[in-house]
DNA sequence: ATAAAATATGCATATATTTGCAAAATAAAT
DNA sequence: ATTTATTTTGCAAATATATGCATATTTTAT
């Protein structure tokens, strides 16, 4: 039962700091009491679907692939406004949006490729978010704030 | 004065298709006549930003940073009618959008981080978007429906 | 509960990428 | 036109990542 605990914080890790090379990432689980070797993270990472982009400062960095990298005005002004309410129920995340862009919004979240949501289903204005086994609502939270950054700013929650 | 048409083949490529090694991008160029070592790859593909992400199906591939990888409804919904028209000027290009998203849709464009475009100036409505030396109104055409699949279908031109 | 199948992991090694350094090519200055 | 500074490149070596294989662990079926 190792593995699930050790992809989640493998993803925060690499969401929150920067990290050079497996066996920074390496270190760093093993200050959070996880330990493996780099063979395994290479293989985890790329079922994560990690990427190792350029940093823009001469070096290189993992990051998630997909869509949460997007930052900035364009994401928060056009994809936020969609989404009317967010409502927890039975360990499940509803999410309310304007009618007609729930699939649309629902294949964004799918994008991201965040191992936290183990699937989405959408009808016409309501998404249904299913966090995978283990997975907490407040740590669902967390992801999206990642995936929409602001998204709680601005939307109501029941 | 090999480097700039060497960076803007490596970026055609890479959108292009999919490319696993240094290697496989070599032989790629080698076959449009351009020829360096892996090193100078290595090198290049830092410089634009380039980054090697999980292709879904066990392997890897490039893909260019930065937004111009996603794909799909989100995207052409809520980007493409902000931008009304397009305008070819002196070897520049003016791309129009509704009020008050010129900045907005030009940070979008800046952060495609595509070689072609040397940068953008904005205003409330208005866009420059000014080409590197050397790169073409059709090589922008074709960097922008890049980065806005679907631009051309539905945004009228000059 | 036990056996069979599938998944995950470590080890050692193969493969791929990055880098220091010196030479070559370009650009800038006198 | 010559010299000086800057940038680019190849080569060889260092570093980092991926993988084959055997073992261990977990899951599924009987």
């Amino acid at each position: 039962m190792q593995k699930p605990k050790r992809l989640l914080a493998i993803e925060k890790i690499i969401s929150e700091g920067i990290i050079s090379t497996q066996e920074d990432l390496l270190k760093k689980l093993k200050g959070k009491g996880i330990s493996c070797t780099q063979a395994t993270l290479s293989r985890n990472l790329r079922q994560l679907g990690v990427g190792r982009i350029p940093d823009g400062a001469g070096g290189y960095r993992y990051s998630m692939t997909g869509i949460n990298r997007i930052s900035g005005p364009v994401m928060k002004l056009n994809i936020v406004p969609v989404i009317q309410e967010i409502i927890e129920a039975k360990g499940l995340m509803v999410i309310k949006t304007i009618p007609g862009n729930a699939s649309n919004t629902a294949f964004y979240i799918d994008g991201a490729g965040r191992y936290e949501i183990a699937g989405t289903i959408a009808g016409d204005d309501t998404i249904l978010v299913i966090p995978r086994d283990g997975v907490t609502i407040p740590q669902v939270h967390t992801c999206l704030e990642i995936i929409l950054p602001g998204i709680h700013e601005q939307v109501k929650q029941k």
